[in-house]
DNA sequence: TTCTTATTTGGTTATATTGCCAAATAACCA
DNA sequence: TGGTTATTTGGCAATATAACCAAATAAGAA
């Protein structure tokens, strides 16, 4: 694997990245249905704000949610819904799994 | 958040997390063309084969890929294709990115 | 201007991840 | 059996991530 074609996994690997926790998960799916400030987002997530902001600015700075000021408050906005349909490949990957170790147990 | 709505996206991230490293990218790329062995992909990335072996852990016990010994060597299976149709969506949150840097500029 | 609300930023600590080396394991071959 | 090849595992050091608190910033209201 060369230089270039590290630095363009490297770039997917960002954007998976910004997406590779639960809590920015739950912003995404909560986001999906419409958008939502940070206070109601730290009142679902039930923790500091400061942590939200920061999960916030990670998915941002991914290019996955875009936000927009409207007065003291921050609005986000799930700008690539196409990440919606990964997460019918995922709960696929983890049903797989849950099979498997069912079988285990066996 | 609750407990379970925490575990049930912290479940989604052991899964997204498996994928979120440009070496585990590349080698879910590479898989998506075909089984290899653990030696043709160490050959392929260029870096030592434990670090390799490793990363492959990672993706197997997300359930990403399946492994299959034959002989001395371990070939090693993409096992949810559907984890590509996601890299189509995430190119285009890079495309937006760069195209959104470039306004930038101006 | 001063107060209040909403958000971000900086700093710190705890934890997790990554990559290498060396050693252990596993299967085949002579 | 002993040797070779392929792979995994354990351990360590470097780096990255995540959560909290406190302080800074920004916009609107009094």
């Amino acid at each position: 694997m060369d230089k270039k074609m590290f630095a363009f996994y490297k770039t997917r690997a960002v954007v998976v990245k910004a997406m590779a926790h639960p809590v920015r998960l739950y912003i995404v799916d909560e986001l999906s249905r419409g958008e939502k400030c940070v206070c109601e987002l730290t009142e679902l997530i039930g923790m500091d704000m400061s942590t939200v902001s920061k999960h916030l600015s990670v998915l941002k700075n991914a290019g996955i949610v875009q936000d927009e000021k409207r007065g003291t408050k921050v609005f986000y906005i799930l700008r690539m819904p196409c990440v919606m349909n990964f997460f019918d490949c995922v709960d696929n990957v983890i049903r797989e799994l849950i099979q498997e170790q069912l079988e285990f147990i066996k």
